[in-house]
DNA sequence: GCCAACGTTGGC
DNA sequence: GCCAACGTTGGC
């Protein structure tokens, strides 16, 4: 399994409304950029991701799932750009702020904090077990 | 609300 | 194919 990272600003698609779609889950539309839809493209269902609010927040607040391997997006004009589908699964107990991810040494190395624009993001499992414990889960 | 970073577009 | 102009994102 691999680990993933979902921004996006809670005032355009939040993690309540994430939460609101069950186990149905969501296409994550709306990418329009190259290498976050490549990231997307390597994805398999059954893979975890963090997701992140920015703007306000700059938080990771949830763990999602991946459900529905990249294809085209159904919103899109351009048949370029795809998507995956994910579901959310929990929420983090105590939400890892980008402020506790900067501070922390062994995070340094996370897209989010070397690439800030990239939407949709790779997470090594380390990382992936250090957000998790700083958010009160055992991972 | 501003500004830096950076991706994309379009003219040459 | 390069590069300047422009638009968008996201942190502060």
């Amino acid at each position: 399994m691999r680990f993933w990272l979902f921004k996006s600003e809670p005032s355009a698609w939040s993690w309540q409304d994430q939460l609101a779609k069950g186990d149905a889950g969501e296409e994550w539309d709306g990418v329009r950029n190259y290498q976050a839809r490549n990231v997307m493209r390597e994805m398999t269902v059954g893979d975890r991701g963090f997701f992140y609010h920015s703007q306000s927040e700059k938080a990771v607040v949830g763990i999602v799932e991946v459900i529905a391997e990249s294809h085209p997006d159904s919103k899109a004009e351009d048949p370029r750009w795809d998507c995956v589908d994910i579901k959310a699964v929990k929420p983090l107990p105590r939400p890892v702020t980008l402020d506790q991810i900067k501070a922390e040494p062994d995070l340094a190395g996370m897209a989010l904090v070397k690439q800030a624009r990239l939407s949709v993001q790779p997470v090594t499992a380390d990382e992936w077990a250090k957000v998790c414990a700083m958010g009160g889960l055992d991972s």
